[in-house]
DNA sequence: ATGGTTGCACGGCAA
């Protein structure tokens, strides 16, 4: 089974790239992030004729929004919504027995200090929700996978340059601590530094402000796609589709790709 | 140090 993630920004903007995207890596499952749109004006046509018949939709106008576009049936599709908010975050739904979690987590804005920047507060206070509640579903051996836009590049060789990072939004020490406190709370496993070493920099992400997306290697990987322990001998490879950054018109994000033996 | 771009039921806000 293949599952590919991708923040879209703006699932109706990006049908065509949808589309290719199917054609080159063929998923079983797409995890969407930033769909941009509400429910009922979800583009269903467009994926059911690729083939995605199945769909798990959590969207509101504007901003945030999440979707699970599937070849097979979906079970069990429940909403999740952290911190006294309805911001379209997290949805969950089965799959061949799996639970799969697509989320999207606060970017957290500018400025790294939550007693001045209350984005960046939401974003701490959502990790640490969600890290209490994965916790308390250890014990149940239910395999899962959770996938999405993080907004934290965890490792110096996730971001262009490790020490001035340390002062930006998704790069910060407190950020990577509670992504880490994230990962133990399940003894969840980044599937792609599974395969692809820590040494080797890596990015899923470009900023829309430069002029050259390819220059200086100045991109940062917020996308993941963690298993929890029982998939981790199922696990049959990862990946990054760098490709679709250089496409017109481009998401900010590429999709992340993995395989899952049967 | 600042500003750079994109997307959104259209224009200030979030990323």
């Amino acid at each position: 089974m293949r599952l590919v993630t991708w923040n879209v920004n703006s699932v109706r903007l990006r049908l065509e790239q949808l589309s290719r995207i199917d054609a080159a890596l063929r998923p079983d499952v797409f995890c969407l992030q930033e769909t941009k749109v509400v429910d009922s004006l979800f583009p269903r046509e467009a994926f059911a004729a690729l083939g995605y018949e199945h769909l798990a939709l959590l969207g509101q106008k504007s901003y945030n929004g999440v979707a699970i576009a599937a070849r097979r049936p979906l079970t069990d599709v429940t909403i999740q919504n952290w911190c006294g908010r309805e911001d379209c975050r997290h949805l969950i739904a089965g799959l061949d027995g799996i639970e799969v979690h697509c989320l999207y987590v606060p970017a957290g804005g500018d400025v790294p200090d939550p007693d001045i920047n209350e984005k960046f507060a939401h974003k701490l206070a959502f990790l640490d929700t969600l890290t209490q509640w994965f916790a308390e579903q250890r014990a149940s051996g239910q395999p899962k996978i959770l996938l999405g836009d993080l907004n934290i590049a965890p490792l110096p060789s996730d971001v262009w340059s490790h020490r001035p990072m340390l002062k930006v939004v998704s790069h910060t020490a407190v950020e990577i601590e509670k992504m880490a406190a994230l990962q133990e709370s399940l003894g969840w496993v980044d599937a792609v530094r599974h395969f692809i070493p820590p040494s080797e920099r890596l990015s899923t992400w470009w900023s829309y402000r430069a002029a050259d997306w390819t220059t200086s290697d100045r991109g940062r990987r917020l996308d993941h796609i963690w298993v929890s322990p029982t998939l981790v001998p199922r696990l049959g490879g990862a990946s990054i589709f760098a490709d679709s950054r250089g496409w017109q018109p481009p998401s900010d994000h590429v999709p992340v790709v993995v395989d899952l033996l049967d």
